[in-house]
RNA sequence: GUGCCAGUAGCUCAGCUGGAUAGAGCAACGGACUUCUAAUCCGUCGGUCGGGUGUUCGAAUCAUCUCUGGCACGCCA
């Protein structure tokens, strides 16, 4: 068992599914076809632990008054062997499931049981699931676009792995087409720009701008002199671009790294020219009649797959476009590496694509649920109250580098993560440094790092050590700080589902933020060091549960868990 | 013009496969450190869920119309 949650759903599930055919079967209530039963959380407290919406959404079925339909369904209802210990019925046809306070206990004992386990799942069954993002054109410096499609995305693989699913972490390198050709003209202009006078060379207007590109320039003539001036003009700036991509995918690579990130594949979309993949794609989609041929170009056709117009594969001058290569590169992971599942990160600026990606996919065979293609929202800097476009720095558009260089790693991960991807990030700069109550980064850690001195400071100057669980009295925890903690920790793996189920890392930052919350509560209102030793060693290992679950938040968001501050 | 996303407390946002009295943080105000970290806690204040209509036992949630903001509609990626 991987969370107490599920047994107690198993539980209430056989209990009102077994009261159902009880009922049945002694004809007080219609035989009728019930589905999935419903079990949630109340929203208050009052309302007991868990509750059913079941009856009223079979009232129609029932042929009775909701209330009514539950008291008999509750005066059918076997408990033995159940956490449940009565259950009630409210409002206008709510069954209310009141527990024993053994549910919370046993908890506890889960979070000891599994420590840094505690929260896996097995839901994805080993689902094999490819995550790209970030997949930024190695021209330039990484942005803010993706700073966070990259905190996104590597979170998303993350609990997907937690949740039970076989991860695979992708960089698609745009390392060809038409954003490369204006790489290498850059790199040429700047080139000749530096050997024959900035003002004798011009600049193309839709260049790259940045100072990245005269510092290739530079570091190449510094390397291997102007041989390149007598070159032609194609060879030129085939041997620059040669030299300046992999240094740009390096550092990448390296960037996001240092922001956390490391990936299983870096998939080279040059490489599909050159394997015959994209040619090979186009025949198929010609053969199938996917496509149509006008003014000279050959078109994904849009009436065939449903989509409102024509795209175009093949430009009349015999390049293919992106979208061509776009759907190689989809049908190889889909195809030839057998991917199960494919989730794709784009900025919302993208979301045109996604239709027509999808509906691609169905001449080879992949149904449209099997690319998910997940939108967030653009980002917004703000500093000093302000939206800040530019780095303090170098004046620049602000990159990843600066970020990281001035919010930190932590930081950076945990604001990205905050909100749902689907709405606006409006990132507060002066927030994100400071340390105080305000930061939500230093909430969560600053809690870790309380239990952390808690315990050392138990162990060092009174020798007190967490013993087995088997010689520890949860029942001691009977205060409402210490069962709503433990409650909480309890909605973990929950947690985990709901976030691997939605795509959505910011419920796992909410939770974290309100498990610290908890946890100061409970650290203003109850003493752990000079209680007695049996309530001392319980509310010790629910300290220690707490560390255990912040810890495993953090470590699956990879932001770091201070053990001092 | 067409399409997509968003609109919830002063601010930033949760909640959205229909459920009970719409939540949290920040801000504002009032309290709590001789004690295991006050980078903390406790309390108060705060709402026509952009607006209208519909669907039904019930709507922030679904449908529809409308207003506002962002984005997309290239032989760019």
């Amino acid at each position: 068992m991987n969370s107490i949650y599920e047994k107690i759903h198993q539980q209430i599930k056989r209990v009102v599914g077994d009261a159902f055919k009880a009922c049945a079967k002694n004809g007080s209530l219609p035989e009728t076809e019930i589905g999935e039963i419903p079990v949630e959380v109340p929203r208050e407290r009052g309302f007991g632990d868990f509750s059913t919406t079941i009856v009223m959404q079979a009232a129609r079925q029932l042929r009775m008054p909701p209330r009514k339909a539950a008291e008999i369904l509750i005066q059918a209802m076997d408990l033995t062997d159940t956490y449940i210990e009565k259950a009630e019925c409210a409002g206008p046809g709510f069954i209310n499931f009141y527990l024993d306070r053994n549910w919370l206990y046993d908890a506890l004992r889960l979070i000891q049981e599994k420590k840094e386990r505690y929260g896996e799942l097995d839901m994805g069954r080993n689902v094999r699931v490819n995550v790209e993002f970030v997949s930024a054109n190695p021209t330039g410096p990484l942005h803010m676009g993706n700073a966070r499609g990259g905190a996104l995305g590597d979170c998303i693989a993350s609990i997907l792995k937690k949740a039970g699913y076989d991860v695979t972490r992708e960089f698609y390198i745009n390392d060809t087409g038409n954003q490369i050709e204006k790489f290498g003209i850059s790199l040429e202009a700047r080139y000749l720009q530096q050997l024959l006078g900035e003002d004798k060379v011009p600049f193309p207007e839709d260049g790259y701008h940045g100072e990245d590109i005269i510092d290739h320039a530079k570091a190449y003539i510094s390397e291997y002199g102007d041989a390149l001036l007598k070159e032609n003009p194609e060879k030129r700036r085939e041997k620059l671009v040669q030299y300046a991509l992999p240094i740009n995918i390096e550092r990448i690579r390296k960037m996001l790294s240092s922001y956390g990130i490391e990936y299983d594949v870096w998939f080279s979309e040059k490489s599909l020219h050159e394997s015959g993949e994209v040619e090979e794609t186009i025949r198929f989609l010609k053969e199938h009649g996917y496509t149509v041929e006008k003014d000279g170009a050959i078109w994904l056709s849009g009436e065939k797959l449903g989509l409102e117009k024509d795209e175009v594969l093949i430009r009349n001058n015999g390049v293919p476009t992106y979208l061509a290569a776009d759907i190689a590169y989809h049908r190889n992971k889909f195809i030839t590496r057998g991917f199960d599942w494919c989730i794709d990160l784009w900025g919302a600026d993208h979301h045109g694509h996604v239709a027509r990606m999808k509906a691609a996919m169905s001449p080879f065979g992949v149904s449209e649920d099997r690319l998910e293609v997940v939108l967030f929202q653009l980002v917004r800097l703000y500093r000093n109250g302000e939206i800040a476009r530019m780095s303090k720095r170098t004046g620049k558009t602000i990159s990843l580098e600066d970020l990281l260089e001035e919010v930190g790693r932590d930081a950076a991960r945990f604001f990205f993560n905050l909100k749902t991807s689907g709405s606006h990030l409006d990132f507060d700069l002066d927030l994100a440094v400071s340390q105080s109550s305000e930061n939500p980064v230093y909430y969560v850690q600053y809690a870790h790092a309380r239990i952390c001195s808690l315990i050392r400071k138990l162990r060092e100057e009174e020798g007190v050590v967490l013993k087995g669980t088997d010689r520890i009295n949860p029942e001691l925890l009977t205060r409402d700080e210490e069962l709503a903690l433990i409650r909480k920790l309890s909605e973990y793996p929950e947690e985990v589902r709901m976030a691997a189920k939605t795509l959505e890392p910011s419920r796992l930052t909410r939770y974290v933020m309100d498990v610290a919350a908890h946890f100061h509560s409970f650290y203003n209102a109850c003493r752990v060091k000079g209680e007695e030793e049996p309530l001392m060693m319980a509310r010790l290992m629910l300290v220690d549960s707490t560390r255990v679950v912040i810890n495993n938040v953090l470590d699956l968001i990879s932001i770091h868990a201070p053990e001092k501050m």
